[in-house]
DNA sequence: GCGTGTATAAAACACTTGTTTGAATCGTTC
DNA sequence: GAACGATTCAAACAAGTGTTTTATACACGC
């Protein structure tokens, strides 16, 4: 009778996404909203924002259609608010990663890569959070900008700090913003480009066991990369390197000068 | 009058996808025909084919809208022809990737790199055809099975008999694998990753100088993680390195042998 | 000139999408 | 029990999509 256009769902978006139980009604009104804010965060963590049907939200919420639109207002909103509730599901892995500060610098990098490869691979219940997050990056909405700023430059912050104490101070900040990108890469490529790795590899499988090997390989890989950036930018030789393969190094910095193949 | 179920169709997509000029009739209906065919490789490059739009294409050819159901049968098979269409345009490049096999191993990989990143950084006319795949990897659509066949498994190959060469015949083909994934996600991760990566660092440039810079520093980080793998599964020290860090290289293999972090 | 096959044009069709409507239901309060 | 507010429901709405239809213009062989 009463179209409540934007009591609801000012009310919902900012208090009930942070707040599990409002206990102001029954035990079912409330309910409905946590199953519709649950079934949407599914939808749109795999189809994405665009692809994912509001009907479909509601048919494995079990809602009729309007509901979306009586409790959220609308299908933008409702991201939005699934957007706020993954984002308060990341404060623990804020702690898990603030755990990691005393350990050394290599340690940092492992276990961030472990982390994430993690969070990647995991499908249990709270983790399309991340699966959302991957996909706002390739399609991305207006949240990106706050997401980026929110929960991605605090993490990267993290990386960077251990590169940099890894190669050392004389490396340029955009070549360590390379080696960020060089990381991320890597473990993205798993989640992004998955089609594509199923179809090459069609043995491979993707359970957490796989994520853990992915990444100790990921680590491997990549310290042995951020020594050699270390190496190229310390011209008094601090390892065995430079003494032995003088000439190896004397051409890796000049094809990395004019930049090119070789 | 006569509604050309599937015969413009079945002679658009095999011959003139392939042939540019059939020059039985004037020269107005060809060009209708290719104008579509651009327009589309763009629209659906930019788009995909799911947010492109018939319409907006037929606007961007000037032509009208059912012209594509006349000239290709319905959407799904306008971007088969489309892609069919960016499958020609690659035999350019492998050309100059079998001009690279009598370079060494490393050289190849270098050259690799640069090669792909200069592709996906290229935004010049026919380039839709590569940006068509890269986003054929994030959003697959049934032309995904035969694209990663004939286009993307041989570069594979081209990428992973390098890698075997580089590391030696002791490491196992999954590990050489996962050599590919790291090198092709550090290079993806500017493609499918953009969004994230111009809002994390705004003053960033993406032209072709920028390519050749990211491709330099690329290569570098992974012959150096390629060289940490061939060691790795060298027990005899070829190198420096096991002489003098055997600490490292132990606890490195550990780590890697229970797959985790520290 | 005329019929024929080809190509284009405008309009309409069938379908899905997000959204809205108006009534029906439920629980609480007086 | 009546009244009220909150919630749910089925149906319809408006906009956008791919596709089809119908009619028209054009070029060519007879």
């Amino acid at each position: 009778m009463t179209p409540p256009a934007t009591n609801p769902l000012a009310r919902g978006v900012t208090s009930a996404a942070m707040a599990p139980e409002p206990t102001n009604a029954a035990a079912t009104p409330v309910a409905t909203r946590e199953r519709l804010l649950e079934a949407a965060g599914e939808v749109f963590a795999s189809r994405g924002f665009h692809d994912a049907t509001v009907r479909e939200i509601c048919a494995r919420a079990e809602a009729n259609i309007a509901s979306v639109n009586y409790h959220f207002g609308d299908k933008a909103q409702l991201y939005s608010a699934v957007f706020q509730f993954c984002k308060s599901l990341t404060k623990s892995d804020d702690v898990q990663m603030s755990q990691m500060t005393s350990l050394p610098a290599v340690d940092r990098v492992r276990g961030f890569v472990a982390w994430y490869m993690t969070m990647l691979f995991d499908t249990s219940r709270p983790a399309w959070a991340w699966q959302l997050f991957a996909r706002e990056m390739v399609d991305p909405t207006p949240a990106l900008d706050h997401m980026v700023e929110t929960v991605i430059r605090p993490r990267m912050h993290f990386l960077q700090d251990a590169i940099r104490e890894i190669v050392g101070p004389n490396v340029p900040d955009e070549r360590v913003n390379n080696c960020i990108g060089s990381i991320m890469g890597q473990c993205l490529l798993y989640k992004h480009s998955l089609p594509v790795v199923t179809r090459l590899y069609p043995d491979m499988k993707f359970d957490s066991a796989q994520a853990v090997h992915l990444a100790s390989h990921i680590a491997d890989f990549s310290l042995a990369g951020l020594e050699a950036i270390r190496d190229q930018f310390n011209s008094k030789p601090r390892s065995w390197r430079e003494r032995l393969c003088p000439k190896e190094r004397a051409k890796r910095i000049d094809s990395s000068r004019k930049g090119g193949k070789s």
